[in-house]
DNA sequence: CGAATATCAGAGAGACTGACATGG
DNA sequence: CCCATGTCAGTCCCTCTGATATTC
C-alpha cells in the first residue's frame, strides 16, 4: 500500500496547483478526496468481512434481503436498489448461493424472473458481519454525528442530481 | 447498468431500517453514500478520458507529474502522493509510457530508483484530458462552490485521522 | 413480434500477495 | 547484512459488452 504518512495533505497541494495552472480546483478537490475516502472505506470494510466471508458488496446484498417483507427479491430489484450491473447479481448471488447464505426460487407468477432468497445460515451471518463493519465504524473516522449527516445530505444532493432517485 | 430513476432514495430507506433493527445508521448511510458517489464519479470520468485513451487513474499520474518541478518523479514517490500500490505504479507507468505519455528515466545518483519522466506528448495529452474532464465538472453536479469546499473538508478529517497525512 | 429477465463468455481495471533482482 | 526500490506472476473483486435462452 505504500501507507506512509505524509507531512502535507496530498490533495490540498494538487488543488493548489491545480489553481494556479488550470483553473478553479474546487471540483477537483472534492472528486480526488471521494475517491480516496472510498479507498479507505473499502479496505477497512473488506477487511472486517474478510473472516466472515464476505465483501462489501455481499454484505450489502445480504442487509437487503434481510430487510425485504419476504426474505427475498427478484434479482432485477437487487439491481435496482443496489444500483448493480445485472450481470453482478448474477455473479454475487452466485457467491452468496455457494456459501448457502442465499438460495435461488422461482418466481410464483413470472417464469422469467428469479428469486433470491436469504437463508437461516444467511440471516445469521448477516448479525455476525453487521457487527463486524460497525465495530471499525466502516472505516469512516473522525466525524461526528452531525458531520456524517452533512456528508450524507451532501452525496445525497450529487446522487439524486445524477438521476440516481427522485422525490 | 440497470440505470432506473427510484422514486424514493435507496439508501435513505436502507438506513431507517438500519436504525430500527440494527442500531445507529449514520455511519451506514455516510459510508454507502460514498461508495455511490464514488461509483458516479468514477463511472463519469472515465468516460470523458476514454476518447483521450486515459483512465483517472492515470490521468491523475499525468497531472502530478506535469505539476512536479522537473516533470519527473520516482516511482515510490508517485505512489506516495496518489496512494498507489507499488505494482500499481508500475502498471500505470507502463500504460502510460506505452503510449509515449511518459518515459522511464534512470536517477542520476540512486540507481535502485526509476523516474518517470513525462514527455511533450504527454504534457499536450495532460491538458487535453483535463478539459474533458472540466467540461463535464467531474461527474459532480448538484453542489454550489461552498458545498464542495464542505465535503473536501469533512473528506479531509476522515483521511487525517486515518492516517493518510499530518499538519 | 418486441420487451424483459437472467445467464454466460470474455475483456478491462485496479488492488493485493509473494517472490525476486538489484543496489544503498 | 539488512533495507529500499521496482518488477513479475498470479489472484481477486467488480464492471461492462455482446450474445443467448426463456418468458411475458
Amino acid at each position: 500500500m505504500t501507507s506512509r504518512v505524509l507531512p502535507f495533505d496530498p490533495i490540498a497541494r494538487a488543488s493548489q496547483l491545480w489553481d494556479e495552472r488550470i483553473g478553479p480546483s474546487d471540483t477537483m478537490a472534492a472528486v480526488t478526496s471521494i475517491m480516496r475516502v472510498q479507498q479507505i472505506v473499502q479496505s477497512a470494510v473488506d477487511g472486517a468481512l474478510k473472516p466472515h466471508g464476505l465483501t462489501f458488496a455481499r454484505f450489502e446484498a445480504l442487509v437487503l434481503l434481510t430487510f425485504s417483507r419476504k426474505g427475498s427479491l427478484p434479482m432485477r430489484v437487487m439491481g435496482e436498489r443496489l444500483q448493480l450491473h445485472p450481470t453482478s447479481v448474477t455473479n454475487i448471488v452466485d457467491r452468496l448461493e455457494a456459501d448457502g447464505l442465499v438460495q435461488r426460487m422461482p418466481h410464483p407468477t413470472d417464469r422469467r424472473t428469479t428469486l433470491a432468497e436469504i437463508t437461516d445460515a444467511g440471516r445469521q451471518r448477516q448479525v455476525e458481519a453487521a457487527r463486524a463493519v460497525t465495530d471499525i465504524d466502516f472505516g469512516l473516522r473522525g466525524l461526528t454525528t452531525r458531520q456524517k449527516s452533512q456528508l450524507f445530505d451532501l452525496l445525497a444532493r450529487v446522487r439524486k442530481t445524477s438521476g440516481d432517485f427522485t422525490d
